[in-house]
DNA sequence: GATAAATAGTTTTTT
DNA sequence: ACTATTTATC
């Protein structure tokens, strides 16, 4: 989000009079002109249709690198060349406030000045933008606040506490679960209990918890990220003349990212593109807003074009609500859309492409889509089974300095994995081999405790009533309110019909220490001068603020700077012995640093408008393209994104599919489209690696190979270091269908455990690092015997001897541990002191 | 009410 | 393994 919210007029008052929108009965406006505009150039037929395609309702089937984003972007430059709609007259949602970024500049590039004013942000950004202007007619001030997770969690915490709910299994975070995906589908606590089975006692608890929870919010004008959108929709369907506003504004949305909306998502699409009966327009123009030539023959304002682009194979939200139905019954909910099916990949070598057709091939119940390249096969895909995931780290670190020793810029090169614990490792053998990195998402900026705890400063600034804030910020820094005061000054506001705010002013009633009391009122007053800082000096008699913009208020920085000594948040952080707190006040720095650029970039933003921004960031937002970095991110992150070579981390059963996954209808399937989404991210080369034993919860788990490896063509992936033939259990099972048997790939144990790790359990053998990719293979399979290593049942007691391959003799001084993580403490004669997983360590009784 | 020690829970993905 | 939260003690 770029621009700021209040930066344009509302769309009642806009007074663009000519409305250029007309179609002719083909839905084309005179192709002439359009076929000559450079804006086809390059585009392949399908490109070019969707470019230029006139009509109500337009889906574009999009596969992966088919292009997408070009075309998206040039069909809003289009639209506004051919005169076909003014620039407030669109209305594009993007995934990510990034991508909306890249789609407004690029927009921008193609046709310079006259971009201005389109609205292209994501669903969220839209919602909140449009809840800010209509906050007082849905009983909300225009400052709600947004709450985060973190904030959902810890109101769920008190509810869940006070009403014992505990004790029928629920936790904040299955509850949260459960209300989200019910607002997911436009449910509220009462549609739900209406359904719900009353007589079981955990229904009706819940129902409590989510009445208490809806309560809560509403008495903190604060509004969770569901409701954004929840909202959103029941402004539209409560208030039709305020839905006609936004209906006769945006005549043209386009969504991008389609197969990821969810119900709510897909409920506000049709509110926006719904026409506006003749009665309302009548109405409308009674009211002197300009419709006129909007109106068609019967008097009404025909619905909104409508155009989404999405890939129902690469829907990997359905934990968040995602409904592919809204993509395959498109033409259903739209009768009479034009479907344009881009398939040609411009991204991927076809090896990768091939591998990636293989695997999502096998999801049933798709439409077939096959992605071809014009560019070749490119090289093989690179396997490499490691011994742990340090070991695998390794690896990719070992070929990410090859491919950079080689030319590859190390922006060009990505790391993904399934679940964030997984960076762990990473990191730190990133650290140590020096390589630029930069890990996107994960543990954000705006979660750390301190950035929240300053952000909370502010947020009990623009939203008084906002008792989460408050609640955070009232002994913090400490001031000695404690907990028990803290609960006493809520009840105070509860039973007096207080906002905690107020309570606080009133703390004296309390009858508390003078101590206290002080520093309660010391709080309150700083934040009622604080407030006093952003009344704007020029307001119009009627108290409206001149000009649209907060003249004469102080800006976001200024107020954050007076809040942070007045405080003295800042102080106590800076004074403090605790070396950790350095790090925290180089943080509240950097944020105050924050909403200097902030005030910078939007000159007439607000500090509303500063917290909705920071609320709304998305993990891909702040990466940096010019970082010079390897970025680190989850698969699910790394959608719509493509990088020259990508290293998918973790190819595992339990990881990739994950285990939470494998309970979940549609699970497996979903994981195998993540898979997909990861492939097709590369476009030269692609390395998917696996560790055969994991660190987990602090132990040591065996993991076999993914399934979906298997369903790749075992032609198309050269693996240097193969899963081979070693069985986890002593059986006959191959780890993988697809490993290459000749040249006598084998087991892991043996060409693993090489050299000795810091971690104790040996290391990988070094042989296949240093060298330049597409080496012959039988520079590794002549250093790999052809043994399965596997021990079995190997029974170890302590005083034992054993003979490791790489280590030689030793004795077992210990053995931890059960079944397969049986681990063997041994004292090597020469090699000293290791820990050895007994079942697939090169080791022999002696 | 603040510190230290013990214990529980965590790791699926995110706007 | 690590962190966050709760509990014991001063």
């Amino acid at each position: 989000m770029t621009t700021p919210l209040n930066a344009e007029s509302a769309p009642a008052t806009s007074n663009r009079s000519a409305t250029p929108i007309i179609l002719d009965s083909n839905g084309y406006a005179g192709t002439g002109e359009r076929e000559q505009s450079p804006l086809l150039d390059g585009l392949n037929p399908q490109q070019k249709e969707a470019v230029k395609y006139r009509g109500q309702a337009l889906l574009i089937i999009a596969g992966a690198g088919s292009g997408k984003t070009s075309v998206l972007t040039r069909r809003v430059a289009s639209l506004l060349e051919t005169r076909d709609a003014w620039p407030s007259q669109i209305l594009a949602i993007t995934f990510t406030n990034k991508a909306a970024a890249e789609m407004r500049e690029r927009v921008h590039a193609i046709l310079g000045q006259g971009s201005d004013g389109m609205w292209i942000s994501t669903f969220h950004s839209s919602c909140v933008r449009i809840l800010r202007r209509e906050a007082e007619k849905i009983g909300l001030s225009s400052t709600f606040s947004i709450y985060d997770s973190a904030d959902t969690k810890v109101t769920l915490k008190r509810i869940i506490k006070g009403l014992d709910a505990d004790t029928y299994g629920f936790t904040p975070g299955s509850a949260g679960a459960k209300i989200s995906k019910l607002k997911n589908e436009l449910a509220d606590a009462d549609s739900y209990a209406r359904n719900a089975n009353m007589s079981d006692p955990q229904e009706v608890m819940f129902v409590e918890i989510f009445r208490q929870y809806s309560a809560r919010l509403r008495a903190a004008s604060a509004l969770d990220f569901d409701d954004l959108i929840g909202e959103t929709v029941y402004l539209f369907r409560a208030f039709p003349k305020v839905a006609a506003l936004y209906r006769r504004r945006f005549r043209h949305l386009l969504v991008d990212e389609y197969q990821d909306t969810n119900h709510a998502q897909y409920a506000l699409v049709h509110e926006l593109t719904r026409p506006v009966t003749a009665e309302l327009a009548q109405e409308m123009e009674d009211d002197g807003v300009h419709v006129r030539n909007l109106r068609d023959a019967t008097g009404a304002i025909p619905g909104a074009s409508l155009t989404v682009v999405g890939d129902s194979d690469q829907s990997i939200y359905a934990f968040r609500g995602a409904d592919t139905r809204n993509i395959s019954g498109f033409e259903r909910d739209y009768p009479g859309a034009k479907v344009i099916l881009l398939e040609q990949n411009y991204r991927s070598t076809q090896n990768i492409l091939s591998a990636a057709n293989a695997v999502i091939g096998h999801n049933f119940d798709r439409t077939d889509k096959k992605l071809w390249s014009a560019g070749g096969d490119g090289e093989k895909i690179v396997g490499f089974t490691a011994y742990s995931g340090h070991d695998e780290a390794q690896f990719v670190s070992d070929e990410i300095q090859v491919l950079h020793a080689a030319g590859m810029a190390y922006r060009d090169m990505a790391v993904f994995y399934r679940t964030n614990a997984q960076t762990r490792a990473l990191e730190e053998i990133l650290v140590r081999s020096a390589t630029p990195y930069r890990v996107v998402g994960g543990t954000k900026f705006y979660e750390r405790a301190e950035i929240k705890d300053a952000l909370a400063y502010l947020i009990a600034v623009a939203n008084p009533v906002d008792e989460l804030a408050l609640r955070r910020i009232l002994n913090t820094p400490k001031r000695g309110i404690g907990p028990a005061t803290e609960t006493g000054l809520s009840s105070f506001a509860d039973d007096n019909e207080l906002t905690f705010r107020q309570a606080m002013r009133n703390s004296a009633a309390l009858g508390l220490g003078p101590k206290v009391t002080g520093a309660i009122l010391k709080l309150a007053e700083l934040l009622d001068a604080a407030a006093l800082m952003l009344v704007p000096t020029s307001v119009t008699d009627d108290g409206v603020p001149v000009g649209g913009s907060n003249d004469g208020a102080a800006n976001v920085s200024e107020v954050l700077e007076f809040l942070l000594s007045g405080s003295g948040l800042l102080a106590v952080l800076r004074n403090s012995r605790d070396p950790q707190d350095e790090v925290r006040a180089e943080n509240i720095e950097e944020l105050v640093a924050q909403t200097k650029d902030f005030n910078k970039e939007n000159p007439d933003g607000g500090l509303v408008d500063f917290l909705t921004q920071v609320s709304l960031v998305a993990a891909a937002d702040d990466l940096d393209d010019a970082s010079g970095t390897v970025s680190l991110m989850t698969l699910h992150t790394a959608k719509g994104l493509e990088y020259e070579a990508v290293f998918l981390t973790g190819v595992e059963e339990g990881l990739l599919p994950h285990q939470m996954s494998a309970n979940e209808p549609g699970g497996p399937a979903e994981e195998r489209r993540l898979f997909y989404v990861g492939i097709t991210r590369a476009r030269k080369r692609l390395y998917l690696s696996l560790a055969m034993t994991r660190a987990q919860f602090g132990d040591i788990n065996v993991a076999m190979p993914s399934r979906y490896l298997q369903e790749i063509p075992a032609d198309l992936i050269d693996w240097k270091q193969s899963p081979g033939m070693a069985n986890s259990r002593g059986g006959t099972q191959p780890r993988a269908l697809n490993a290459r048997r000749d040249g006598g790939f084998g087991g892991f144990g043996n060409s693993l455990s090489g050299s000795g790790s810091s971690d104790g359990f040996g290391g990988r053998s070094r042989q296949q690092t240093g060298l330049p990719p597409g080496k012959p293979k039988t520079e590794w399979a002549n250093k790999i015997t052809g043994t399965v290593r596997d021990n079995g049942s190997l029974e170890l007691t302590a005083g034992d001897r054993i003979r490791h391959h790489d280590f030689g003799e030793g004795r077992v001084n210990q053995v931890t541990g059960e079944g397969t993580k049986r681990i063997a403490h041994v004292q090597f004669d020469t090699a000293g002191a290791k820990k050895l997983l007994i079942k697939i360590a090169p080791i022999e009784k002696i």
